[in-house]
DNA sequence: ATGGAGTGTTAGCCAAAGCTAACTAATTCG
DNA sequence: CGAATTAGTTAGCTTTGGCTAACACTCCAT
């Protein structure tokens, strides 16, 4: 698949917004080192977020988000965080993989289909009883292969118990 | 999220792929239907694929993949497949959204993650008694916005029976 | 208060992928 | 067979987002 090279709008307030929560002042310097970019890279690209409105910089001066700005950062981070949970803790994927992966497909998840991801994860993972059985069955699926002979035991009394 | 306009090497080898399904040659005007682009950027984009050993092309005629493009073109639509799989039947999205949302993220599903993704929709998609309770579960949850109470009450009971 | 280190900007270049306009090749049909 | 239509290409421009080199500003430390 594609290595991605060059950075989006939405990485750029995407960076700022995670640099801002760290407390101290975002500078250029930051969000350049931040995404693996040229200073002047950082400094052209804020050109074009301050025009949009998406963020407030004074030349030489310290970069904040606007509203706007801080809402589609925070949008783009939530589909981030979907992906990537889903990505650890339903496939199973290494983290750094996971992060990578959710790096590269945070910019392209509709909003309705971000919103069933989301219910989707929390239905799995906030479970009454832990983790569910069937997230259990997967992990022992995709270890062996094969399916789990007692759950699959289970599940058949189960059936004959209904019919 | 973000509206792409632009074509990766990897979509003019999907589309190519699917036109060659179809039977009829592969020309320069299909792929550009296909694609939503001019003549022109067809035939520029044809030349870096022909340099890059991905496909056949001979000035004026029709468009073949090479043994390298087809791989590449068949690893493009398995990601494709699996994503729009996913969204479709487990997540219950609208198919044209859907489609639309697996085009997009196709290119950035690394191996590890489709190769788990995959077998996750064997795992849930092939299970041996038809749609496993948990989906439908979720499908519950999702348009009633809690848990079926009906289900909860089993698991409850399979619980204490455990313990 | 000022000079230098470090930070930020500007200018100007490159590459990718589009586009239109104008041209050339191929094919079809009278 | 040859002219007209269709298909494909070329040339040249635009935009986007990188880059380097060189310049400008800040601010701390002397």
């Amino acid at each position: 698949m594609v290595i991605r090279q060059t950075m989006s709008t939405e990485d750029y307030l995407e960076a700022i917004a995670l640099l801002a929560n760290g407390g101290k002042p975002v500078t250029v310097t930051e969000i350049s080192r931040f995404l693996g970019v040229k200073k002047p890279s950082v400094t052209h690209a804020l050109r074009k977020l301050s025009a949009a409105g998406l963020v407030k910089h004074e030349r030489y001066r310290d970069v904040t988000l606007s509203t706007e700005g801080a809402q589609m950062a925070q949008d783009v981070y939530r589909r981030h965080k979907a992906l990537r949970q889903f990505l650890r803790e339903i496939l199973n994927v290494a983290p750094e993989v996971a992060e990578e992966d959710a790096c590269r497909m945070e910019h392209f998840l509709s909003p309705v289909s971000l919103e069933r991801l989301a219910k989707f994860l929390e239905f799995t993972l906030n479970s009454p009883h832990g983790e569910p059985e069937w997230l259990k069955g997967f992990s022992y699926y995709f270890e062996h292969g094969k399916r789990d002979e007692k759950l699959l035991a289970r599940c058949r009394r189960e059936d004959s118990g209904k019919g």
